[in-house]
Order: structure tokens, then sequence, then C-alpha cells
DNA sequence: GTTCTAGAAC
DNA sequence: GTTCTAGAAC
């Protein structure tokens, strides 16, 4: 256990005072230590937080008489007030005197909150993680990998939705998903891109009726952004659902190419992230014809011969689709 | 992202 | 009978 000497702790209770009188529970108080403290000067120590959890005692302040529930609540403030007010040491040059916990938005702290809004992007469940760590560490994940570059690594979609489902993953730390793409990736993007194509080229050699997209899902469900390289047969028993045909074949899937421009031009990509993409009736991406469910419309796309529309071929949206009179 | 389940809808 | 949907859990 450390041991502060009085010489080395009032500076710091004067520096504390100035910050704050009192703190209620659940609330922390973030301190940075004056220059002439010696914890500062000696041990390195650049700032305290102080936190007050709930109190049950009667003979203390705000006691809670025994009511568990609002314990639980407090000492659930008490630890996000502590953990916002260490992430604002890290993101910003100044704190603020009280941090109060949010009850429910994550990374939002009262007080000045143009210096403190906590990151605006979604968070990530564990099972939206498994990208992620291969980006951080593909030596780990070699069995899974067909190619692994400085920046990007390939792979088969664990869940592939066609025949040929490959990942263009990139290992930026940061970038989850295509909010998180500006201007200064556009160079990334277009490798990401060029790393995909030759994915798709070298499949095409293979089997030359093959038809590919690549693109990004506005809103995708695992973190680390990647690019889908898909062909277009979607003849795959894990495309199960509406969500899974929307996915791909909606204004939700945004074309590696349109996204590409969207950055050259605007700095940022158009995301469709609306629900009403993915719970969109079910239609054939190449005659457009509507069908009822997932059966009807996956034996009607494993017959359908009609030329894909226009819309998809202007571009390069598609990768060497067949040319139609 | 997936699986599982229950209830609704067809 | 099958399929869809929403919610929960992972």
């Amino acid at each position: 256990m450390l041991q502060f000497s009085l010489q080395q702790v009032l500076p710091l209770e004067t520096a504390t005072k100035e910050r704050a009188k009192s703190l209620l529970p659940g609330h922390a108080v973030v301190v940075p230590l004056p220059s002439d403290s010696p914890l500062y000067t000696r041990e390195g120590v650049s700032h305290v937080i102080h936190v007050l959890g709930p109190n049950m005692n009667p003979q203390r302040p705000n006691s809670l008489n025994n009511d568990y529930t609002k314990g639980c609540s407090i000492l659930r403030e008490t630890y996000t007030s502590l953990f916002t007010g260490f992430l604002s040491i890290g993101t910003h040059d100044e704190t603020v005197a009280d941090i109060s916990a949010p009850s429910s938005t994550y990374g939002k702290v009262t007080g000045d909150k143009s210096k403190l809004e906590g990151p605006t992007s979604k968070s990530w469940g564990s099972w939206a993680q498994a990208l992620y760590h291969i980006a951080m560490h593909p030596e780990k994940h070699k069995d899974k990998l067909l190619e692994v570059l400085d920046d990007f690594v390939v792979l088969n979609d664990l869940y592939p939705k066609a025949c040929k489902h490959l990942l263009v993953l990139a290992r930026h730390e940061g970038l989850d998903c295509l909010a998180d793409v500006h201007e200064e990736h556009l160079q990334l993007l277009m490798t990401m891109h060029a790393v995909g194509l030759k994915w798709a080229e070298k499949f095409l050699h293979e089997d030359s009726s093959m038809v590919f997209r690549l693109g990004y899902h506005s809103v995708p469900s695992m973190r680390q952004l990647h690019l889908h390289v898909i062909s277009q047969d979607f003849n795959s028993n894990h495309l199960k659902n509406k969500k899974h045909w929307n996915s791909f074949n909606t204004a939700f899937f945004r074309d590696s190419v349109d996204v590409i421009e969207e950055i050259k031009n605007h700095g940022k990509a158009t995301i469709k992230d609306e629900d009403c993409w993915l719970s969109m009736e079910l239609r054939c991406h190449r005659c457009r014809s509507a069908h009822p469910n997932i059966p009807r419309l996956k034996s009607h796309i494993s017959i359908c011969q009609a030329p894909f529309p226009d819309a998809l071929l202007e571009n390069g949206r598609l990768v060497l689709a067949p040319k139609h009179n």
C-alpha cells in the first residue's frame, strides 16, 4: 500500500478544495496535480481522481437506509464517473471539476460538454470483436487468413452469403465502420479496393461466369472496417433471412467505388442506416421481381438469367458482369 | 454476426 | 404445415 506524507498531500488537498468543496455519492472529481506537488515531481503522478461510493452507514451523510437497489445504482454511477473521469485525462488538456455519472448514455459527462463529449460511435458487444482481434493479431489466426499484408488481411467470411465471399480487413486501430472513414483514409480505401479486386480476378480466372461486387455495409455488425468481396450467385445456406439478403442488395450495401468517390468529393461516405432498407420486400437483384420469402427468392435466383440492371453495371460496381444488349 | 424460442401470420 | 418477427443470449 502506498503511504503519503503530509508534505506530499497538502498541495493535493489545496488543489482538490479548489475543484470541489464536497462530493456526492456516485460523483468523481479529477484533480490535476500542481507542479509543486511532490507526488507530481517525484512520482510522476499527473492526476488524482476522488470518487465517492454509496453509503449505508446511518452515522454518515447521504445514508441510503439499506436501500440495496439504490445502492447498486449509485455504485454503477460511481464506477462510470471514475472511468469517465479517467478517460477525460487522456483525451483532453483540461478537466472539469465535477464529473457526474450519466445514467444511460455512454461517454457523456455533465459540465463543459463542448470539451468532454465522449465517443459518439456505437459501442460493440463482445461477439462483434472477432474481426478486430484478427486485425490486431493476425499471427494468432494464420489458419483463417488467405493473405496478410502490413495494412490489411484477407479472409473468408465465416458465414459466407454466396459461393465466394471474402473480407478485406483493415488493420488500422480505431477504424471500425464507414462513419469513421474520412479524407485521410482515401488511399487506404483505394488499396482495399485493389486488394479485393485482385481476389475477384483470381476467382474469375478459375470461373469466368462469376460476377462480383465489392462494398461495405452502411452499419456493420462487426467491428473493424472490412470490405466485402461477394459473388452475385448468393448460393449459400448461410443466407437465411431478409436482413441477410437486403444487407447486400439494397442501398444499405455501399459499393466500394461509390464510397471512394464520396470520400474524394465530400470527405465522408453516405450511410444508409435506416432500418427500412433491411426490412424491405425481397426483390431479385437481376430482374427486380418481388418474392414473398427467402426460400422462394432463392429458388428464383438460382434460375434467373436476366441481365444485371444498368445501375449495377455502371462505373465498375459489378466486376466483369456479362454484357447485355 | 449467430442461435434459440415463442407467438403471430400465412 | 411453413415462414416471419422480435427478443434474449452469446
